[in-house]
RNA sequence: GGAGAAAUGGCAGAGUGGUCGAAUGCACUUGUCUUGAAAACAAGCGAGGGUCACACCUCCGGGGGUUCGAAUCCCUCUUUCUCCGCCA
């Protein structure tokens, strides 16, 4: 959620950058301040109630103790009014922080200056590309390749659980296995501590990280007992933050987990969803920053540069893109993706997104630290994907396809334990 | 899954109806002393709302209730611990 207060503070510089994402947001941002002061309003009056009440009371402890009975009594008849209408005025606030938060709730985070206005993927920025494009003697797509080195059987997976859920076998499985400790492994070397969540997370976790209640039709729900299935490691591991207060010298904190995702994907079809394109399960490396306000953007620089030289490492050729306000998630103000190349199916395959959330996030989760005033303040949130595997395995299976087999990618084949798929 | 016990500030741990946002110890911060450190001594030391700043209000696991008044009594949920059962 954005700060109500800094809203207050600098309201135009906040309307402006929200406009950025092709709609505009001043009634809702108008709409928040009004009910804000509608808040500020009822609680001191509730509170010069309370107030009162709380004097009576004194008194008539007092007046019980020197045994002025019928004083006491006098006093007693007295609060029965108060006592009624400072119920109904908390309920009022009750109410009125109800609706607050509600429509702060609906407001996404404001996109940072250099965020390109837009509403369409078509808007986003390319900030870099990286490698030659593959010249491919042989095209054939991930899928086909796939399935004549028997590497990922997706009918199999139909069988098992529907649609979306793949069964690596053989030398597939053995690839996703040295992809994700090939990530972990590099994440250790630029400091994440590595943590293993839970994949599963309750409402509370859900929201803290912005995920409910914009998206929930998008995770997969265990109504029995209202638990979520995660659709990154983004939202447990941010959360282990939830409700903390985190000391300033430990920024910047760094924290990666390699977890399954799920994702129901609901709305998607055509060759979007082709092969590893797009699945309900998949596997991902997920990293995490905390940083001091002052430091984040430099931080989201370093983690794209660092998702970068894992794209390097591979021998994939990529592209960056800063994401248009229109394309940019909900709670984001500045996103970095970062798309593979897919030789075979000639189109650009997004395998990272890199995002700062300032403190859209922390506001949520209550995650400050004290700051060099002494003051409680909000923390600020980044995460990025180093790396989603499947996309990843389209490149290299499509890119590296020789007449012999495909090859591997150095790095790899101390994980694998083969040099080549034939 | 069954039975019992418990949940208080960063930690430990008092507090069972009124002046308790909460004793005490540890930790932490600042100062005195010291060449420096330790020790000792002194002061400070939870969070949120509100205010120019005070005042004031809220919070003792969450929610609800009783009462003029609740950390303290009642209901309920959650979590933890012990015992039993089951189990990778």
């Amino acid at each position: 959620m954005l700060e109500v207060q800094h809203i207050r503070e600098d309201f135009e510089g906040i309307n402006g950058r929200l406009s950025k994402r092709g709609k505009s947001f001043e009634d809702a941002l108008n709409k928040v301040l009004e009910l804000d002061d509608q808040r500020k309003q009822t609680q001191t009056t509730l509170d010069g109630m309370l107030a009162e009440m709380n004097a009576i009371s004194k008194e008539i402890g007092i007046c019980f103790k020197s045994g002025k009975r019928d004083e006491a009594e006098a006093l007693k008849a007295k609060t029965v009014e108060i006592k009624e209408s400072s119920k109904q005025l908390e309920n009022t606030l009750k109410e009125t922080i109800e609706e607050l938060t509600n429509a702060l709730t609906q407001i996404p985070n404001a996109p940072h200056d250099s965020v390109p206005n837009g509403k369409t993927p078509e808007e986003n920025e390319i900030v870099l590309s990286h490698g030659d494009m593959p010249e491919l003697a042989h095209k054939l797509p991930h899928w086909e390749l796939a399935e004549k080195y028997d590497l990922i059987d997706f009918e199999l997976g139909v069988k098992i659980t529907g649609a979306g859920f793949p069964v690596y076998k053989g030398k597939g499985a053995r690839l996703q296995r040295a992809l994700i400790n090939f990530f972990l492994d590099e994440g250790l070397k630029h400091g994440y501590n590595e943590v293993q969540p839970p994949i599963f997370i309750n409402e509370a976790s859900g929201f803290g990280t912005g995920q409910l209640p914009d998206k929930e039709g998008q995770m997969y729900h265990m109504t029995v007992d209202n638990l979520f299935a995660i659709p990154t490691a983004e939202v447990p591991i941010t959360n282990l933050y939830r409700d903390v207060i985190v000391k300033k010298e430990d920024f910047p904190i760094k924290n990666m987990a390699y977890t399954p995702c799920f994702r129901r994907e609901a709305g998607s079809y055509g060759k979007d969803v082709r092969g590893l394109n797009r699945l309900h399960q998949f596997d991902k490396v997920e990293i995490v920053q905390l940083a001091h306000p002052d430091e984040s953007y430099t931080i989201l620089e370093e983690m794209s540069s660092y998702v970068q030289s894992l794209l390097q490492k591979l021998g994939l050729n990529y592209r960056v893109l800063r994401l248009c306000g229109g394309d940019m998630g909900f709670t984001s103000a500045l996103t970095y993706d970062m798309e593979v190349y897919s030789g075979a199916q000639e189109r650009w395959l997004e395998v990272s997104s890199v995002s700062c959330f300032e403190t859209y996030q922390s506001n949520r989760l209550k995650l400050r630290f004290k700051n060099e005033n002494g003051k409680m303040q909000y923390a600020h949130t980044l995460n990025g994907s180093a790396l989603a595997l499947p996309r990843i395995v389209a490149a290299l299976l499509e890119n590296n396809q020789t007449e012999n087999g495909i090859e591997m990618p150095e790095v790899l084949r101390p994980y694998l334990g083969f040099d080549r798929i034939d």
